[in-house]
DNA sequence: TCTGGGGTCCTAGGACCC
DNA sequence: TCTGGGGTCCTAGGACCC
């Protein structure tokens, strides 16, 4: 069996942990730039239909009318409070897979003789006691129908947020009870082109024939009727593979004409992108650089470009990734327009260890260098940015992120730890 | 005025190799 | 007139996830 766990409404669960005063009201957080929504506590779902990733300025009206808190993402804290989650999860199995920031499958092997029922409110309660989030928990046979079972722990209030789908009637009733657009990896253009051939429940769905799904909707279709059949087709990843590219794609906080301010910005996102990539120990071997002006504005003039560029040896020094980013940005720019966005991808990611070095230059200059170990040691100890390059620049820089209604780091900055009193 | 960001996997088709 | 066969690698585009 595996149970697939995860917070509802994470990033509004996550503020309202530290704000008693919001327990019971509609709680929003918005996305980079203050511009969407997206999340919304379960009052705030009820209250206004609000649609995810709507833009703010277009329904602000209604979010004043319905006295709805409104909260700038704050990934230190989501992140912070992930970490805790997950630790808890591995008091309840020895393998852990976590999914994403707010979701993770356990692996229940060899814990048959456990009643898996109260196992999942054990779950609930100590993650509800430790950190004040709530979750749902299911448990069945495949990912696929234990991400079903969480679904319906959350949706069927007689579970109170606990589902364990232990035999086949209980598969059944679940496949005639969920949607086909429910199922875990059937988006929306998969909905559309079932609907049209009469496929509306997830019972009809497995009852298609398997080459049908075969050629319509890949391998990946395949596996996903395999595994509603409870036959498991989906790996247990404990150890996530390496990433395969690491990227940055941030729209400015106001829109910038100038070739200097975007350097600025380029710079930056590059010293984000290079950190990651040496916490992995990798190197890239070509940068990707794009460059955007506002596509939703009627009134400005649109352009965007993008190149690449091969590196002459893989690398994952920042000042070179700067250097050659620059490069590329400067092949793309063209005055007169203004810019709403600049992206930077890594990648040909391979380990620092096996990087090939070239007639003229020996690899050992370009990864794993005591100076980059040394800035990472002062940025991670001192704060993002104590030490960086001096391309990033050093005013108030326009292109940084607007984050009105940001709350506390609570959890990792002292100056910002909650006060009772 | 104001509209998110970071990923993965799969397939088809082109270019190329021997 | 008649034009092989087996394979790899890369990229773009599509679909999906949170």
């Amino acid at each position: 069996m595996i149970a697939m766990v995860d917070c509802n409404s994470f990033y509004a669960s996550c503020e309202q942990v530290f704000r008693p005063d919001l327990w019971g009201k509609p709680v929003v957080v918005l996305s980079n730039n203050d511009g969407c929504i997206i999340a919304a506590n379960k009052e705030a779902k009820l209250l206004t239909h609000i649609p995810m990733f709507e833009a703010v300025y277009k329904i602000k009206h209604i979010l004043r009318e319905h006295k709805v808190t409104c909260f700038s993402s704050n990934y230190t804290l989501y992140g912070e409070m992930s970490q805790r989650v997950m630790h808890i999860l591995g008091t309840f199995s020895p393998s852990v897979e976590v999914y994403s920031i707010d979701e993770a499958f356990l692996d229940m092997h060899g814990l048959s003789h456990i009643n898996m029922r109260a196992y999942g409110f054990e779950m609930k309660e100590r993650i509800y006691r430790y950190t004040g989030l709530p979750v749902g928990v299911g448990i069945a046979p495949t990912k696929v129908l234990a991400k079903l079972a969480n679904r319906m722990a959350k949706k069927i209030p007689a579970y109170d947020h606990v589902y364990v789908m232990d035999t086949e009637a209980k598969r059944i009733a679940a496949l005639q009870w969920a949607d086909v657009g429910d199922i875990w990896g059937i988006g929306r253009k998969h909905v559309q082109r079932l609907q049209a051939i009469g496929v509306f429940k997830a019972i009809d769905f497995v009852e298609l024939p398997l080459a049908w799904v075969r050629k319509e909707m890949t391998i990946v279709g395949e596996r996903l009727w395999k595994e509603l059949q409870g036959e498991s087709c989906l790996e247990f990843m404990e150890i996530p593979n390496l990433k395969k590219a690491i990227g940055t794609a941030k729209s400015f906080g106001q829109k910038l004409p100038d070739l200097g301010r975007i350097e600025e910005a380029c710079a930056y996102y590059i010293t984000e992108v290079a950190e990651v990539l040496r916490a992995q120990k990798s190197c890239a071997t070509y940068i990707h650089v794009a460059l955007y002006t506002n596509y939703h504005s009627t009134v400005d003039k649109q352009y965007s470009n993008r190149t690449i560029i091969t590196l002459p040896i893989p690398t994952n020094d920042t000042f070179t990734l700067i250097t050659q980013a620059r490069k590329a940005l400067h092949q793309i720019y063209k005055s007169g327009y203004r810019y709403k966005k600049v992206a930077v991808n890594l990648t040909g990611l391979i380990p620092q260890s096996h990087v090939q070095g070239n007639l003229f230059e020996q690899p050992s200059k370009s990864a794993d260098s005591k100076l980059m170990k040394t800035l990472d040691i002062l940025n991670r100890k001192f704060g993002k940015t104590t030490v960086s390059s001096a391309m990033i620049g050093t005013r108030v820089q326009e292109w940084e992120l607007i984050k009105r209604e940001r709350s506390p780091r609570y959890t990792t900055q002292w100056r910002e730890l909650l006060e009772i009193g």
